[in-house]
DNA sequence: CGCTTCCTGTTATGTTATAACATACATAGT
DNA sequence: ACTATGTATGTTATAACATAACAGGAAGCG
């Protein structure tokens, strides 16, 4: 499982964006799904900034370069990449995320920093509710699994943003 | 820890109700707040069922006995009781439901059954988030889990609901 | 009584999400 | 060429979820 909590701690983001852009591109390939303009540029958007983004938020960006300006619009890109595995949905944020490791098999769990809005993708089993859930025959399809708290830059007032 | 993952398989549903009455009327005194007729009967209405419900099923339920029409009397009392740890909230069902075990310290974990809606709590650490999180510098302060899938009974079609 | 605190009532609005229908465009079969 | 099909987009309208802000009432206390 390499778990790779990118997001906090510097890194070389040009090269995150071109390499994660690359990847769902040529999944999309793979797939027999089209990777269209306005799925790119949301795509793209969500990539700028390792944090989550409202629906709406993403569509006045998609509106103002004159790709959309209704709800459904970004809606349906979102939930495009959603179900390619190529973001995701932060449940406690109502906000979308570009995945970390699209392609990957994945069923991720977020830490999520409260001051600067920073959301790191971590791999995760089920998560503690194997257990319970095999005891009450429960069947897993999916789990969301989601911290909130301060990531390290946050912990020192001084390097806070 | 005590994982009893009530909600899925039959119980004394009445005897439930009472003792989770009497256990936050109880808690109130405990800590001075007041458990006044319209949280009280908010918390009744969320431990009818095992089910979550959303703040304006909720309210539709206090406006039909007279306690009140309008959203934020609903969120008010139900924000008190999440606040007091009598209820939590779901984010992946934008709903509310009573807590298992009000009053126990708990970071609590839940199943959702995608087909009849109940839910179940179960306890939970952190999750696996732990690991990564301490690694990564992270400091969580509080968790989501959320597991979504099929309950027992709605795992063999004849016996689902 | 005057004051504070807590709870409730109400108005208005903000935010997030989807149903439903119409249009465009490509590709494949005839 | 022409029609059918599938997929993506455009648009309207509305549903569903949530909170800001202010007004009033009841309880406790100097
Ligand atoms: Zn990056
Ligand atoms: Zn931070
Ligand atoms: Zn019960
Ligand atoms: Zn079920």
């Amino acid at each position: 499982m390499s778990s790779d909590p990118l997001g906090f701690a510097p890194h070389d983001h040009t090269r995150c964006v071109q390499s994660a852009l690359a990847e769902v591109v040529r999944l999309c390939a793979e797939r027999g799904v089209q990777m269209t303009p306005v799925r790119r540029r949301t795509f793209e958007i969500l990539l700028e900034e390792h944090t989550a983004m409202g629906a709406y938020d993403v569509l006045a960006r998609l509106d103002a370069e004159g790709l959309g300006s209704k709800p459904p619009v970004a809606y349906r890109a979102l939930g495009f990449l959603v179900d390619q595995g190529f973001a995701h949905r932060i449940e406690r944020l109502n906000a979308f995320i570009a995945c970390a490791h699209p392609g990957a098999d994945h069923n991720p769990a977020f830490m999520i920093c409260r001051t600067c809005g920073t959301v790191a993708e971590a791999a995760a089993g089920h998560g503690p509710l194997g257990a319970s859930a095999a005891l009450a025959g429960f069947q897993i399809e999916q789990t969301v699994i989601e911290a909130e708290g301060l990531c390290p830059l946050c912990q020192t007032p001084e390097t806070a943003p």
